[in-house]
RNA sequence: GGAGAGAUGGCCGAGUAGGUCGAAGGCGCUCGCCUGCUAAGCGAGUAGAUGGGUAAUAGCCUGUCUCGAGGGUUCGAAUCCCUCUCUCUCCGCCA
């Protein structure tokens, strides 16, 4: 969310981020709402003024046994048009708070201009491309092959785009958990937790998802309790409504999760493997930081996840995106892309953002620069380090052997019992 | 799920026969004094949000709202009524 008041000075500032995000959004219709907002509140709180100072008038009166009668009277009328006017006014902020909620945060100056990802930039690479003397298979052919996943089962039980691992997969999908939470937590210095999976109404608002994404989501019915999209709901509404001290800044923290999305609009994309599905896993970065510590923050937030890839092992890059596919609550986000052999492309497998105080706002996440300051807004930041599934399927095809199998990168042995070698059951 | 208790400022905690209560007191914090240092002591200050005015960021003046949330009664509500949420205790149930 965008601050009203930053939006009422500078709406040339505000105009310029929407045409460069590709958005439509009537700015002049929340500009007048504004207006109307701030003259009918002007004119009950004098209504309201005059009638304190003649309520304490009338009980100066009544103890001195004055007469209070016409007062009483007129106040009496006085207090029906100011119950009329608040319920106006409360439906104009009801207007402009839907207005706000729904304009997206405005891009970072280094974000790059661009319509689309086409228009994204690659920042850099790492890794060799693994050379095959045979035709790579994709991992969902493996995965079924070596018996580690199950896609129909999957959709047995609960539906289309859900899977089980098994055995040595089951274990492999732990594993990565494990090294990606010891990693950061023991390496990079990130505080674990481990968060509720279902949020209700008010985080999803926090961070961004509502009330724009609703149909993203999958939300329990009758009650106000929606299924976690990503941990960075739950953590990063950890400190909501908070002032937090200044020295506890930046605060960092690292949360596996299971999460859900509705993936509406999707249909036909990656219907096959790992890529796409209803519930997957993640290990996901978030931070709370001074306004001018974000900035880079981010670049470190984006090291701490290229290094999972790095130690397992997998070549990717990383791309800066444009302004036209810059996420909602982003002012700039690096996407980590993992090589995928079979397709022969590279997958995102990790966004890492910067929302500045977008989030703060819309979360209320403060904190006081100095003793007696005035409460500012921190700025969050977040990141996968890793989603779990993607980096499964990308071991699983850049690790592939001739025969099938599918050996094991080394820092994961120690969590898989030893194992080296993924062989078919 | 059942029964009961509670929700007040950064924290603790007064305040219910409705009217100078945005709120006593304490702690904490800030500034000053005092003091070889530290501690103690003394004095002053110390909620937030928001509209308007003024000021080239600070600040200052002024209005409004906020005593869990929402609604109601009333000229006037922290105080009375209704609904909801959360917390605690006991019971039940359960991993």
């Amino acid at each position: 969310m965008l601050e009203l008041k930053f939006i009422r000075k500078n709406p040339e500032v505000v105009r310029a981020a929407l045409e460069k995000r590709g958005v439509d959004f009537d700015l002049e219709a929340l500009l007048d709402l504004d207006d109307e907002w701030r003259q009918k509140l002007f004119t009950v709180e004098q209504l309201k003024s005059r009638r304190n100072a003649v309520s304490e008038e009338i009980a100066r009166l009544k103890k001195t046994g004055g007469p209070a009668k016409a007062l009483i009277t007129e106040m009496r009328e006085v207090s029906q048009q100011i119950k009329e006017m608040d319920a106006e006014i409360r439906q104009v902020e009801e207007r402009l708070q839907g207005f706000l909620l729904q304009l997206p945060n405005i891009p970072h100056p280094l974000v790059p201009f661009g319509r689309d990802e086409a228009d994204n930039q690659e920042i850099r690479s790492w890794g060799v491309l693994p050379a095959f003397s045979f035709a790579p298979r994709p991992h969902w052919e493996l995965g079924e092959a070596l018996n580690i996943i199950d896609f129909g089962r999957g959709s047995k039980v609960s539906g289309a785009r859900f899977s089980f691992y098994r055995g040595a997969g089951a274990r492999l999908e732990r594993a990565l958990i494990n090294f990606m939470l010891d990693l950061h937590v023991d390496r990079h210095g990130y505080t674990e937790l481990f968060p509720p999976f279902l949020v209700n109404g008010r985080s999803m608002t926090g961070t961004g998802q509502l009330p724009k994404f609703a149909a993203d989501m999958y939300k329990v019915e009758g009650e106000d309790y929606y299924l976690i999209p990503t941990a960075e709901v739950p953590v990063t509404n950890f400190l909501r409504d908070e002032i937090v001290e200044a020295d506890s800044l930046p605060q960092k923290y690292v949360a596996y999760s299971a999460c859900f999305r509705a993936e509406a609009g999707a249909a036909g994309r990656d219907t096959r493997g790992l890529i796409r599905q209803h519930q997957f896993n993640k290990v996901e970065l978030v931070k709370f930081c001074r306004p001018e510590e974000s900035d880079d923050e981010l670049e470190m937030l984006v090291r701490d996840a290229e290094e999972v890839l790095k130690l397992l092992g997998l070549p990717y890059r990383v791309v800066l995106l444009c302004t036209g596919d810059l996420g909602f609550a982003a002012a700039k986000t690096y996407d980590l892309e993992v090589w995928m052999p079979y397709q022969g492309v590279y997958r995102e497998i990790s966004s890492c953002s910067n929302f500045t105080d977008f989030q703060a706002r819309r979360a209320n996440i403060r904190y006081r620069p100095a003793p007696k300051a005035k409460a500012v807004f921190v700025h969050t930041l977040n990141g996968s380090g890793l989603a779990v599934g993607r980096t499964l399927a990308a071991i699983l095809e850049n690790y592939q052997q001739p025969d099938g199998t599918v050996v094991v990168p080394e820092v994961l042995r120690p969590y898989m019992g030893g194992l080296a070698r993924i062989e078919p059951e």
